[in-house]
RNA sequence: GGCCCCGUCGUCUAGCCUGGUCCAGGACACAUCCCUUUCACGGAUGUGACAUGGGUUCGAAUCCCAUCGGGGUCACCA
């Protein structure tokens, strides 16, 4: 039985799997989900040189955190952390597989079908091979541009070696050549389900390279095999793919293919309208560098070098734009402690993001089923499954959309504050099992939680995390967020007090907090069950007891006392988190 | 520059196809107020857009044209 609605994702393994690139993939496979049909992932590896297999594996995990499963694809074994959407349910899966035979799925292993398809194409006159080197041809290219016109290869191969048993000759005897397409001269046109049909005049199409002198096709020709070859019938991709289309319609008529079905989705961009890239990284380490330089003064720089172990020489290049190493970059925020922005999935995997949603906030970048609420607003919330019920191509938008990180960050708050507590302790924790490697506050709450007496992999929590859990979520945007809340439980006894922190809520008054804590002090000694319903209800007593008109004073005064800051928290909470002892010898050393 | 695509609040968008119910609705952000033991949360209110100019029509955000603006693409990258 032939499927109907069969979609790829097609990405080549040259990073990180990209913002953008996961809204593709998630278009991808919620319509395939919408049409009972099929998703592949294909591994479009034809740059020899920048593709890499770690990136390949990485964007399938990326891909698999998501939970963008596809059913047909390279295999997958994805251990979960717990860090998912549905970790109980799946710890560890198996995703891909090729139930119709039509792998392998990395086109470096697919050469020979090119090779195949390539030869027809020659012995028909419809492709030539073509000997010019890429200098003589960066030469013509210079002077027409120069002349402020457009640049076409001017097919000389083809029209100085019209025979093809010459070229096949010439071919087979090893002599460098790339092997180009014969443009037809005709109009084409795309039809597209999000933009309609989109006219090519004659002309317009040049022969274009299909064979590198590598060896490798170039992306136009396996993109068209490969999507016949698996039975591909809808191709959901990014608009900046819209100029290529008609090379990829006149490849596929003259190699007798069917013509998918287009879908040619807007663009995402940074909020300044630059291009989401990696090289933001780069320019935004750039200017905190920068800026701190001119706060700090030149010595500054030293000080970077010694603390970040690059060397004077690159970072000065690198300061002057002439290069974009990430990992300086990296260097640069960690010591500035300062944070990149997230362009790769797994920087929002890193930052705290919870998957459904920033799944659900990309949908949203150029899709929209247009749903209303009960209450008659707009909805705006879907989960992934909702997603894959409603998508339709028709509701795909046809404007370029803007990355805004603070309704990304809002949306993310409203899934958290959703999570129940115990799945937002789960996922917090083995969130913080991942990240622990690479951030102090995370490693230090790590270390303080996790209980000993499990001392195998992977490590659980003590019973108070469920608590922190609890105390810290309804204040967390995000996992990092989380952290940050929990600071307070991760302090000593000989902690620092904020100075103004004491004069307003310790010193002030006439020492009403020091006063306060004096007479609270001897409550909290005689105090047995140690937990926060009861704390509770003794600080509640206490301000009744002491006529306070709320419970300010005293509350205040137990928070800088305890943490230092102003900040914590419910009381209760705290006193619990912190513990008995640490709580009384606190109080103590304060009010001495 | 050639070719192509797009144009509703600062941002994401609903509405546009099938003109009137739109002096344009929601969300994020922002501002003010309320709630409050801090920080958050929550609640209420407010500021804020149909790019411009022409048509067509009794009537246009919705249809047509032009202008302007933004973007994509012009590789032996994908």
């Amino acid at each position: 039985m032939a499927l109907s609605h069969i979609t790829r994702f097609a990405p080549s393994p040259t990073g990180h799997l990209h913002i953008g690139g996961a809204r593709t993939a998630l278009f991808c496979w919620a319509f395939a989900k919408r049409y009972g049909g099929k998703f592949l992932l294909r591994i479009e590896d034809t740059d020899a040189a920048r593709s890499s297999e770690e990136s390949a594996r990485g964007i399938m995990e990326d891909l698999a955190w998501l939970g963008i499963d596809w059913d047909e694809g390279p295999v997958l074994k994805y251990e979960t952390s717990g860090n998912t959407a549905a970790p109980q349910a799946r710890p560890t899966r198996t995703i891909g597989g090729d139930p119709r035979g039509v792998g392998p799925f990395f086109q470096a292993q697919r050469l020979a079908k090119y090779n195949d398809a390539i030869m027809r194409l020659v012995e028909l006159g419809r492709a030539y091979p073509a000997f010019e080197t890429s200098e003589e041809l960066e030469a013509q290219r210079r002077v027409v541009v120069a002349a402020k016109q457009t640049y076409r290869y001017d097919r000389a191969s083809y029209n100085k070696v019209p025979d093809i048993a010459e070229r096949i000759r010439r071919m087979n005897a090893g002599e460098p050549h790339v092997v180009r397409f014969y443009a037809p001269h005709e109009p084409i046109v795309v039809v597209d389900q999000v933009l309609g049909d989109v006219k090519t005049a004659a002309g317009e199409l040049d022969d274009f390279v299909i064979r590198k002198q590598d060896g490798l096709p170039t992306y136009h020709f396996a993109v068209v095999c490969d999507d016949e070859a698996m039975g591909v019938t809808h191709v959901l991709r990014a608009q900046e793919h819209l100029a290529n289309t008609p090379r990829h319609v006149a490849l596929q008529k003259a190699l007798g293919f069917r013509t998918p079905n287009y879908a040619h989705m807007p663009l995402i961009f940074n909020v300044d309208g630059t291009k989401m890239s990696k090289r933001d990284k780069a320019k935004f380490a750039r200017k905190s560098l920068k800026d701190a330089i001119a706060k700090n003064g030149p010595d500054f720089i030293a000080s970077v070098v010694a603390a970040t172990h690059v060397d004077e020489k690159s970072l000065k290049d690198f300061l002057a734009a002439e290069n974009d190493s990430l990992d300086t970059a990296e260097k640069i925020a960690a010591h500035l402690k300062i944070a990149l922005p997230e362009i790769e999935v797994a920087d929002f995997r890193s930052s705290g993001y919870l998957p459904e949603a920033i799944l659900c906030y990309v949908a949203l970048l150029g899709w929209n089923p247009g749903l209303k609420l009960a209450d008659g607003k707009d909805r705006e919330k879907f989960t992934m499954t909702e997603i894959g019920e409603h998508f339709t191509v028709d509701r795909i938008g046809k404007t370029n959309s803007k990355f805004d990180r603070a309704k990304l960050l809002a949306f993310n708050a409203d899934y958290v504050a959703q999570l129940p507590d115990d799945q937002f302790a789960q996922r917090w924790w083995a969130w913080c099992i991942e990240e622990k490697d690479s951030a102090e506050d995370v490693r230090t709450l790590v270390s303080k939680f996790t209980d000993a007496s499990h001392a195998a992999s992977p490590a659980k929590p003590i019973a108070a995390f469920a608590l922190l859990a609890t105390a810290v979520k309804p204040r967390a945007k995000t996992f990092r967020d989380a952290v940050k809340s929990s600071k307070f439980a991760l302090l000593t006894d000989d902690l620092q007090i904020d100075p103004a922190a004491r004069e307003k809520n310790l010193n002030a008054n006439n020492q009403q907090g020091l006063t306060l804590l004096r007479e609270f002090l001897p409550l909290l000694q005689s105090q047995k069950p140690w937990h926060a319903h009861e704390l509770h209800a003794l600080m509640e007593q206490f301000v009744k007891d002491k006529s306070l008109p709320n419970p300010g004073p005293i509350a205040q005064a137990l928070r800088v006392a305890l943490t230092g800051t102003s900040v914590s928290p419910g009381m209760g909470e705290t006193l619990e988190l912190i513990g008995r002892e640490s709580v009384l010898a606190r109080i103590s050393r304060v009010v001495g």
